[in-house]
DNA sequence: GTGACATCGATGACGTAACATCGATGTCTC
DNA sequence: GAGACATCGATGTTACGTCATCGATGTCAC
């Protein structure tokens, strides 16, 4: 932490020498926020007709990859991980999107995969996911976007968020 | 959309070609959520023992940089643009943190500053948000910083994210 | 085997984002 | 100056993200 020298766990007030750079490091926070939403805003948009959320888009499509998941497993590799998603997939089970299998030999867990209704969404459900990469990836240069994925990789090394997507992509697969 | 050559109106089943492809332009894009988040949950933590949470504070300090605001004005310069925020200031006035005054020409407007007490917490909230920022800033080389500003600016050029935070920060200030 | 401890999934609580709608007030046109 | 239209702020609704707690089940040490 190199702008504030005090220790993590003391709150002491405001360190000088950094205004215009305390208003830099927070633009690219912001920035970090904005595209976050700006994206989440188109998914919404296109998954309207499927009548589907972006973060239920993020289960149905880890589940065609990865089933049979149990609950906490799916929790592992989402992003939204924090505890078990149940409601949400309490949400997609209702409109018979995934199927909840009590666990036979560990009876604590439930087996989720899709149902052929859920399948057959998948089509669909990749394209709008493309789609909406493409809007942020057509409007970056391959270096960028390789810079970008190296710099966030390395934010998020250690944390649980950063441990979900090391293990759904790529590295380690 | 060099992705999907189908218009935007038109959802077509997968283009293929693109499966390795995919992943990797949907890693970035989480990799933006993931990160988003765990600044949130580091500035939640930090903001705890004020009892505020990101969004209010993200308020607070922009009142406390360009007090007066209207709502509206409000809601144009932060990123949870959407509608006006009336509901997060109300918490924040009945708190005692900041202060409303009709509109005396405009008589549909409401205008905001900070009372004293949240005026006296600014030190506090400015040194927790450079914390904040430390995190993702202190893993980042200057480069990497600069080269991230510059891409997600592109990316959210035109958008009402991109125009709050170009307003809010650097250029045409 | 039994008791301390961990893990699993469900649930309640709270604050937020996003979207829609509404009444009140301003503005602009003619 | 009157009516069409825009803007402002409030409010209802739905779905999430986060945190905390709980009962049920597993595991491990002894």
């Amino acid at each position: 932490m190199s702008h504030s020298p005090t220790s993590t766990d003391t709150i002491a007030p405001q360190s000088p020498a950094t205004a215009e750079q305390r208003r830099h490091d927070s633009e690219l926070r912001y920035l970090l926020l904005a595209a976050q939403r700006e994206g989440a805003r188109q998914m919404t948009g296109q998954l309207k007709s499927l009548n589907l959320t972006p973060a239920q888009a993020e289960i149905l499509l880890v589940l065609a990859e990865r089933a049979p998941l149990t609950l906490a497993e799916l929790g592992r590799l989402i992003v939204c991980e924090s505890g078990s998603p149940s409601r949400i997939v309490d949400t997609l089970t209702k409109r018979g999107l995934v199927d909840r299998e009590p666990g036979q030999v560990d009876r604590r867990v439930v087996h989720l995969r899709l149902t052929s209704r859920g399948e057959e969404l998948m089509p669909v459900l990749r394209t709008i996911d493309a789609r909406t990469d493409a809007m942020i990836v057509d409007r970056l240069s391959a270096e960028e976007q390789a810079v970008m994925t190296r710099g966030l990789r390395r934010i998020l090394d250690g944390t649980p968020s950063g441990t979900a997507l090391a293990a759904r992509f790529g590295r380690e697969k």
